[in-house]
RNA sequence: GGAGAGAUGUCCGAGUGGUUUAUGGAGCUGGUCUUGAAAACCAGUGACACCGCAAGGUGCCGGGGGUUCGAAUCCCUCUCUCUCCGCCA
């Protein structure tokens, strides 16, 4: 499966490939690939040549031989070329292993409406929704508020399990459960989305095909004994669930909504966010995945973006939308949103989704197409997709934003039907 | 886990070593006929990828490897699907 991707947009315009990763403050080694590139096809002129010319002499052979005439010169003749083809054939693939290998590790390219930045400080806000209350108390962390409550416990699941674990109790356990259903159900019913429950394992292809791979490996999980990874996100089942297909066009747009644990192993995270809900090797989580025609993608993001929102302001919880600059963006990415809920215990919004417009950097990986019309020549499709939303950090939300003076929690109103009609949690 | 059968282009489906440079359908496009449509018939099209300014060339019949002057076709291996048996929530 040598797929060479982009090589010739690079070939032709490594100048403005590099521009665009260095907004990234990423370093990639294009003259070593522009090198190889070239490499590659005078070997291949030369070895396609001699496969030619193999070709035309065995049609000369089979003449021969059915006029029952002597043949055994150009069989001679063709061993000696059919070694070569096999030495040069070897070569090739090498040097084409070698490209593959440094075109995975390059990231998308930036869309030009992202700004520029050095960090997440630069990132921009586009615009908020609520206002953070005004607490006439000392407002809890949400893990003394679910400690509290016995509805969350962090100790059991350490002792049964590890750190960045936890058990849900009681009605926690139930309120995890009726936010995900009322997420699949807002997507599912009112925002179009098909609904989707995918594998929670995929094999090698499916991860490098939506870009967890080969570069991220050391944040997932992979079973012992098995060449799976657990999912940490849906998005990368969902996603390839068309991985080596050819759509119709007007099957296009495809939207998914998929509720699916996460499994992420947080490599290098240690010390952050050690408390709490908020970074978990395990969570749950609605997502919703896009596939569009080139032409509708960046729409399509905008629409995207919102009926996440919509999550957010139905549950009443404080939000802002942030462009996410160069620098920030996630390595499959050509433009993301992220949505940040506010979140009392950090005095700060935290991230709750992640909504981005992947272009044809999935799509090329993954080789997913459509044939915009039918005889027409098949084209990459645009891959989106984003958290509609978070499940854990919608729970520490609730908590802390919803929390009262006397230790309890008021379940939002729209949420309360799928809690069976409770409307408070208290001790 | 055991036994067997399969995997061919957008889809269906032929093809067991050299006019297969992949048969034939469906589909799609145009036409005839029709008030219009359907059907029928005629013609066209006929996958995808890479190299090349082009002419042209090369590869590709699930993936990988092998045999051969020559492989969709023979051999090995892996993956997946189906049928039967076993086990199992």
């Amino acid at each position: 499966m040598v797929v060479l991707l982009d090589a010739k947009y690079i070939r032709s315009n490594p100048e403005g490939v590099r521009a665009a990763l260095a907004k990234r403050k990423k370093e990639v080694n294009l003259d070593k690939f522009l090198a190889l590139d070239e490499k590659r096809r005078n070997m291949l002129s030369e070895v396609e040549q001699l496969k030619n010319k193999r070709n035309v002499v065995s049609q000369e052979i089979a003449r021969l031989k059915k006029e029952e005439k002597d043949a055994d010169a150009l069989i001679a003749e063709m061993q000696q070329v059919s070694g070569t083809i096999k030495e040069l054939d070897e070569k090739v693939r090498e040097v084409e292993a070698e490209l593959n290998d440094i075109l995975l590790t390059i990231p998308n390219i930036p869309h030009e409406s992202v700004p520029l930045g050095e960090s997440d400080k630069d990132n921009v806000e586009i615009r908020r929704w609520g206002t953070p209350r005004e607490f006439g108390f000392e407002p809890k962390p949400h893990w003394d508020i679910g400690e509290d409550l016995g509805i969350l416990d962090f100790a059991t699941a350490a002792k049964v399990t590890g750190a960045r674990f936890t058990f849900y109790k009681g009605l926690g356990a139930r309120l995890e459960r009726a936010l995900f259903n009322f997420m699949v159900d807002l997507h599912a019913i009112e925002h179009g989305y098909t609904e989707v429950f995918p594998p929670y394992m995929v094999h090698r292809h499916s991860m490098v095909g939506t870009g967890q791979l080969p570069k991220f490996e050391e944040d997932a999980f992979k079973v012992a004994g098995t060449d799976y990874f657990l999912i940490p996100t849906a998005e990368v089942p969902v996603t390839n669930m068309y991985r080596e297909q050819i759509l119709d066009g007007d099957q296009l747009p495809i939207y998914h909504v998929a509720y699916s644990a996460c499994f992420r192993a947080e490599a290098g995270s240690a010390g952050r966010d050690t408390r709490g809900l908020i970074r978990q090797h395990q969570f749950n989580k609605v997502e919703l995945v896009k596939f569009t025609r080139p032409e509708d993608s960046y729409e399509e993001l905008e629409k995207l973006t919102r009926d996440a929102e919509d999550v957010l302001r139905l549950l009443g919880l404080p939000y802002r939308v942030s462009m996410l600059c160069a620098a920030d963006l996630g390595f499959s990415s050509a433009k993301t949103y992220d949505l940040e809920v506010w979140m009392p215990s950090y005095g700060r919004y935290v991230e709750i989704s992640s909504c981005s417009n992947f272009e044809d950097f999935q799509a090329r990986r993954a080789d997913i197409k459509y044939r915009p019309a039918p005889n027409e020549k098949a084209r990459y499709v645009h891959t989106l997709n984003g958290s509609g939303v978070a499940v854990g950090r919608t729970v520490a939300a609730i908590l802390e934003n919803y929390q009262q003076e006397d230790g309890s929690v008021v379940i939002p109103e729209r949420l309360r039907p799928y809690m069976g009609g409770v409307e408070r949690i208290c001790k």
